[in-house]
Parts: structure tokens; C-alpha cells; sequence
DNA sequence: CACAAAATCAGGGTTCCCCCGATTGTTTCC
DNA sequence: GGAAACAATCGGGGGAACCCTGATTTTGTG
């Protein structure tokens, strides 16, 4: 039986690396690539892949959004994180939004494969290293209120945030999400209510800082 | 004689470290304060102070701009800049700026005292390990066309460009430089013209970069 | 000195942003 | 199970921002 997997990285180079290495197993095969979140929610219909490995920072969508989204409606689905950060707020929104496995972008390929068959036996699987602010997070309980952008802002909200911190005009934004201008207004004032922040210099700061854009 | 300083920072804890350091030595006298580079420059103006010892990440007026025009007013100021990166941008441009020394953040406190004995004799320090970078710098001589903010831009819109990436509108900033805003807008056209940047939130990415503004 | 670049400002038209309000659906909670 | 809170959707109107054209003054450079 083979595996099928879809691969989400906005860098061409690394999509390329890594179904090059994935496909050096005959039991692997690598089904689609997508480069961004948004598209990866898209072939994750269209391909019901088994696994979906995906990168944290993309542009669009992120890959903590695209998690929650596709798992939404397809559990089965297992998602590797990769990112290049072992922060805290990473780590424990991905596994919040349901993915099985978290990688650090440095540690080896062989990692990976690892990671994906121990997934697909219904098991967690996490980078060294990783597994400390896991626990650390499991201590501290989430106690210290860290009121971060995951829990003031709404789903739909983000993701107007991280479009607009990408440089999009609400026009922009609003075309891209299929909805009237008004309703990414209305948005972005929740947000910037929510957030206390007037203007859109500082918000897309803020959204650097959260993690859902990049410099 | 007694050596008139004047701080500029930033953080008031910084300044207040620095002052109870610097008030030890007899020879040595604070004459005043400021948070920010242009508080720096009117201060100048006021107290015209043997030394000011400069932060270079700064609001409203970073100290790379700040340097220049106290410089361009009163060439007999000596500057120390103070900075937390050993980036050589900031390093080449707050020399080319005129500053007579260059301390690191993490440097030992007496440090800034040697630095601060050796300019007034005229000469130039700089912390080492920014000798490194210097020397490759003049090696390299500027050769790769580095294409930055100090190149593309001239000194007025680099102060727009960060007040604007400070979160401030149109309106504030004229209203800040004591000028139209008809001026401020074609400032503004004229940045992004020469960027090739349309939106605000990417213009704040660039300033981020660029180290006109910090997160 | 002539020429270029930078800094200043204006008018006018278009578009966008912001403050009000409104509707619908979902979740939560007593 | 209805009240309450939240989320997502849209609209009007007024002020602000944006874009284009054009103009003056100062500054700097060959």
C-alpha cells in the first residue's frame, strides 16, 4: 500500500528536495505540491492525500490555519508541521490544531520518514528538542495568560490579518476571500479594535511578531 | 575640565544605568537626556555637549540620522554610537554619518569610558569586532551595489518613511515635521516610486529590514 | 553658472478608510 | 430552550488617503 503524500512549502527548492528524497521509497509517492495554505486546503481536497507536510510560515494562509482547516473536514488526514522555530506559540497552536508530527527544518531527512511511519501508526511524533517546550507547555498550563493573537482574534480574522499584513488592500483582500469590501472593513475594525492598534504600519509589526506574516 | 554628555536611548533604564555609570568619574557630567533622535538633536542644540553617546535604533529620528544632522550643525560634537547589532549597514553608514566611535551593546561599561577618552583626543575607536567589518568593508569598497535605503533614499524621506512605519498617518507626520501634508504625500509617492512598494505593510517590512524601525 | 535633484505646496478626482448600524447563524450558558 | 455573546456578512456617509499634474525654491554638483 502505498502512502500518498502532499507536500506545502513556499519555497520551490525545498518542495523539490524533499519529494526527491520521499520518492527515493518505493512505499512514498508524492501526490501534489502546494505553495501556500490556501492551496494546500485545495489539494487536500482534490488528492485525499494520507499525509499532508507542511510548513509553518506561507504565505496567503499559514500552515497552523491550512492544519485546522483541513482537518476540519477531513480527520483522517495526518499533517507534518516543518518549521524553522522551535517557539512555544508554534509548537502548541500547531498540535492544538491537530497535527501529528512537528519537525525543526534542520534536523535530518531521515527524521522525516521517520516521523511519517511512526504517525501512520496513529502515534505522535515530535523533533528532539521539541519535546522539552512541549512538556514545558504542559507545566506551565498554559497559565500565564498570553494573550496572543490565537486567542483574541477569530479564525476568519487572521486570516484577513495575515493577507493584509502581506500587503494586500482590502479590495485585494476582499476579492481573494470571495466576499464584499464591507465585510473585510468590518474585519479589519474588530481587529484593530481588538488589538488596540490604529494603523496598519504597527499591525502588520504585530503580525511579524505572532508569527502569521514575514519579514 | 569637565566633559558635557548627553544620552540618547531609548529605554529610560538604559539611560539611567549609563548616567549612574558615567556620573562615577569625576570629569565627566550628564547634561541631559533624550528618548529619541530628534530630542537628541534639540538637546544638542541646547546644551551643545562635548559628547553624546547614541543609540542607533531610535523612534521618530533613528541615530544614524539624528548623527548626521547634529554633525552637519556642529561639527565639533563627538559621537559615540551605541548599538546592538554588529551589522555592517548600520556600522558604515553611522561612521559615513561622522560618528568617532562604535561600542556594541554587550560591551563592558569601561569600554565606553576608553572610547569616550580616546575620541577626545581626536581619534577614532571602535569596539573590536567592529574593526572587522570595517576593514571588509573597505575591501570590499562598497562594490556589490547594495542598493539601500541610504542610496535610494534621500535623508527627508528616510525620516518619512520611518515615522510612517511608526504607525503614524499622513496627517501626523506632516503635522510632526511642521510641513503640508500635500508634502508628505508626495514623499511618500516618491518612496514608494523609488521602492517599488505599494502598501503600507510591506513599506513597514522594508523600514524593519532596514533598521529604520524595530518590532 | 547651468543643470539636476530635493523639498516644498496646490488642485481635483478617485478610491479607500472609519464610524455608525443591521442581519443572520452559531455557540454558550443558566 | 430562550437569552446572550460571538462570528460573519453587508450598507451609507463623511473624512482621509491616494494619484496625477504642475509649480516654486533651495541645494548641490560638474
Amino acid at each position: 500500500m502505498t502512502l500518498k503524500i502532499l507536500l506545502a512549502d513556499d519555497h520551490k527548492i525545498v518542495r523539490d528536495g524533499l519529494r526527491t528524497l520521499l520518492e527515493k521509497h518505493d512505499d512514498i509517492m508524492v501526490a501534489g505540491e502546494a505553495e501556500d495554505g490556501r492551496e494546500a486546503l485545495q489539494l487536500s481536497r482534490k488528492l485525499q492525500p494520507d499525509v499532508v507536510v507542511m510548513d509553518i510560515a506561507m504565505p496567503d494562509l499559514n500552515g497552523i490555519e491550512a492544519t485546522r482547516q483541513i482537518l476540519s473536514e477531513y480527520p483522517g488526514i495526518k499533517i507534518v508541521a516543518l518549521s524553522m522555530h522551535s517557539d512555544k506559540r508554534f509548537v502548541s497552536e500547531m498540535l492544538k490544531a491537530g497535527a501529528s508530527a512537528y519537525l525543526l527544518k534542520d534536523c535530518a531527512f531521515e527524521e522525516l520518514i521517520t516521523a511519517i511511519r511512526t504517525i501512520m501508526k496513529g502515534k505522535i511524533y515530535l523533533s528532539p528538542g521539541i519535546a522539552g517546550v512541549v512538556i514545558e507547555n504542559y507545566i506551565k498550563r498554559d497559565s500565564a495568560g498570553e494573550a496572543s493573537v490565537f486567542s483574541l482574534l477569530s479564525e476568519r480574522e487572521r486570516e484577513v490579518l495575515q493577507l493584509m499584513s502581506e500587503g494586500k488592500s482590502t479590495k485585494e483582500v476582499a476579492a481573494h476571500l470571495h466576499v464584499s469590501i464591507k465585510t473585510i472593513e468590518t474585519h479589519r475594525t474588530n481587529i484593530m479594535t481588538k488589538l488596540d492598534i490604529h494603523s496598519v504600519a504597527e499591525l502588520t509589526k504585530y503580525a511579524i511578531r505572532e508569527g502569521l506574516t514575514t519579514l
